[in-house]
DNA sequence: CCCTTGCTTCGACATGTCTCAATGTTGGTC
DNA sequence: GACCAACATTGAGACATGTCGAAGCAAGGG
């Protein structure tokens, strides 16, 4: 496997450390990678108060409270959202500082090439 | 499912279009939520050069070439990426509008908060 | 025309993911 | 304490995904 030809372009040029730096990425592009997150992720972020609770994001799907319950957990671990109980109902707010780190990547691909190589 | 209790907020807002977008934006979130794909899309979109042979990607990780070549599909698929065939090998390019879609959506979410709700 | 090289497609298998019903847990109310 | 509502966790089943080896297809060279 990934054994190259002798006649083929050159030895690859290969980013040696990135590869930890590409898992932790890919952890939250994955997170956004299913629908219901980033509908969720969306209904979370463009919130004016910030924040929304937990009873008004689960009767917005048709999906059982369960389902709902675990996709905001993956969001949660991929550091997308912070959750916070108070009193009976729980809240849920988006962390920029992750979408921030996302949006650098995207934006200086599709603007100038160059740069945060993942 | 998705009943909700008398005694809790509100109807819920919710928004009545954007689900078909948050599909067809999921699938390209979906597409860099693999470490292999990230890296691969990184490779390609941040070479000087616009475009890599895929001779060159394939020796870049321990995995088998028929896997790149899968990876590379699923890029493709979801639009990132363009392939174009010259003579033996196979070169690949970024299609920077997409990673741009995705940006939009995040940039908003991480500076100011507002507008393309997904 | 055959053979080699670069890449894609196919078939198969192990693993992961999405979903639900059932059960737990936490907090407020009577 | 007993009860109820809001969320979370668990366990299970159906389906999707990542990976490989083997086979197929295209281009160039003898």
């Amino acid at each position: 496997m990934s054994k190259q030809g002798p006649g083929c372009c050159e030895p690859p040029p290969e980013e040696p450390p990135a590869v930890e730096q590409a898992a932790e990425l890919a952890l939250m592009f994955k997170a956004l990678g299913d629908p219901v997150r980033l509908r969720l992720f969306s209904m979370i972020a463009f919130r004016p108060e910030g924040e929304v609770c937990v009873c008004e994001l689960t009767p917005a799907f048709e999906l059982s409270q369960p389902t709902i319950s675990h996709h905001l957990k993956l969001l949660r671990q991929a550091g997308l959202v912070d959750s916070e109980r108070r009193g009976t109902w729980v809240y849920y707010r988006a962390r920029p500082e992750m979408a921030g780190r996302m949006a650098a990547m995207l934006s200086s691909v599709a603007g100038e090439r160059r740069a945060i190589a993942v």
